[in-house]
DNA sequence: CGGAGGATTGACTGAGATCAATTACGGTGG
DNA sequence: CCACCGTAATTGATCTCAGTCAATCCTCCG
């Protein structure tokens, strides 16, 4: 299922104080998840929180019959597993081969209560947190298909590293299922926005994704 | 647009440092706002935290062309218009004759530095909204119409201190856009509850609604 | 009693889902 | 290196759930 690897670099973020925690407990405790390997389940007790050294990870919650909602996906150096009861309000997945460094959460919090910086990095994260979800709801609730897509690729954009080209770790149905729409719904989205010479295709592969009118890709976001 | 009153009796919530707060530093500072007037809008400086003392407030967000998202209810106790960042991330309006407490929120920030307890109480409010919204992603994402409204009744039901008749402060527009649904979905969903004998309405208003069936209730929501 | 806003109900439309076929890509073994 | 296979993505045809448009009813007011 997973196997410890040896990395250190890792893209900083904004939340200081817990990455300098995540630095200094670093004792072998990266593991490596291969795709589509669940690193926590839903309801499951919130033993660790996690930082991405490298990979992509979907958070998601199921209803009985199938039905997925993806609520983020989780990029390099972004925390996640960040929970304030105690247990997982997600399903935490690997998208691709992905490698994880763990936080006891018992320690975090007894850091938090100790430190107030600790403490406001928690709340400023989970704030963060919350922000996204509520951007996400209007999304979710208000926006076009068109719009929901134009918006998931600006967002992608606004978090990727290399400037260029845009490298998506994810299949259609994923960003489907962030986005509340069918696997074919997101296909037929890009296609139109390709088709507008908003976007094209780097190599031969439908995964990376190249904006050529920012501009215009943020239109048809509003 | 608002006007003083006085008065202080208030339903127990979770959050009590908060509450306790609030207490201490009431100097008149209750106002009440009619229905439809708002208490701050998306953007504006986030001067101050607000606690329903009596009412309904509706926070929601705007797109140019008018559509609407409603983020969540907020019912007498609740505190809301609590934010991390300098600005306000929704619009918040009185539904119905409301009455507000204020706190400043440097001065709450100040306490929470000095006092882990407040600290503590200000991460499990947020903590609670994120939850909130990241279950009401769900809904937006993935439900149908008549499951989204079976949720909506089956929450206002938790949530509402009268325990037989439960009085709906928002019209069906409000429902609809916290639902992501038109106002005539919302009513179609009502009105099939009510002809499965899941429901029915109290005097002759469609506001005041009495649960008759509340396991089929949740098996509707789903 | 009359008027305005809220809610329901009906007829029709349409955006996105579903079903289905085809094409493209990436990994594997010969 | 290439043929093969399973998965991913695209594209087309059709369907359906919820949206739109519109009429009516209801309720609470002045």
């Amino acid at each position: 299922m997973f196997s410890r690897v040896n990395q250190n670099s890792i893209r900083p973020t904004i939340s200081s104080e817990l990455t300098a925690l995540f630095r200094e407990r670093v004792l072998s405790s990266e593991f490596h998840y291969h795709p589509g390997t669940e690193i926590f389940g839903e309801a499951e007790p919130a033993e660790f929180i996690y930082q991405i050294v490298e990979g992509a990870v979907r958070s998601y919650k199921l209803l009985s019959d199938g039905r997925r909602q993806i609520g983020a996906f989780h990029l390099a150096g972004d925390i996640f597993g960040l929970e304030n009861g105690d247990a997982h309000r997600f399903t935490a997945e690997a998208i691709v081969n992905t490698t994880v460094r763990f936080l006891k959460r018992r320690g975090v919090e007894d850091a938090a209560m100790g430190d107030m910086s600790v403490a406001r990095d928690l709340l400023f994260l989970t704030t963060k947190n919350l922000q996204h979800a509520e951007d996400h709801m209007l999304l979710l609730g208000r926006k076009t298909s068109l719009e929901k897509v134009a918006a998931f690729l600006i967002e992608m954009d606004r978090r990727s590293t290399a400037a260029g080209v845009m490298e998506l770790p994810m299949c259609r149905r994923d960003i489907a299922d962030y986005l509340g729409l069918t696997l074919e719904t997101v296909s037929r989205a890009i296609s139109i926005l390709h088709s507008e010479g908003i976007l094209t295709f780097a190599g031969q592969t439908q995964r990376r994704i190249v904006l050529l009118n920012r501009n215009r890709l943020a239109q048809a976001a509003a």
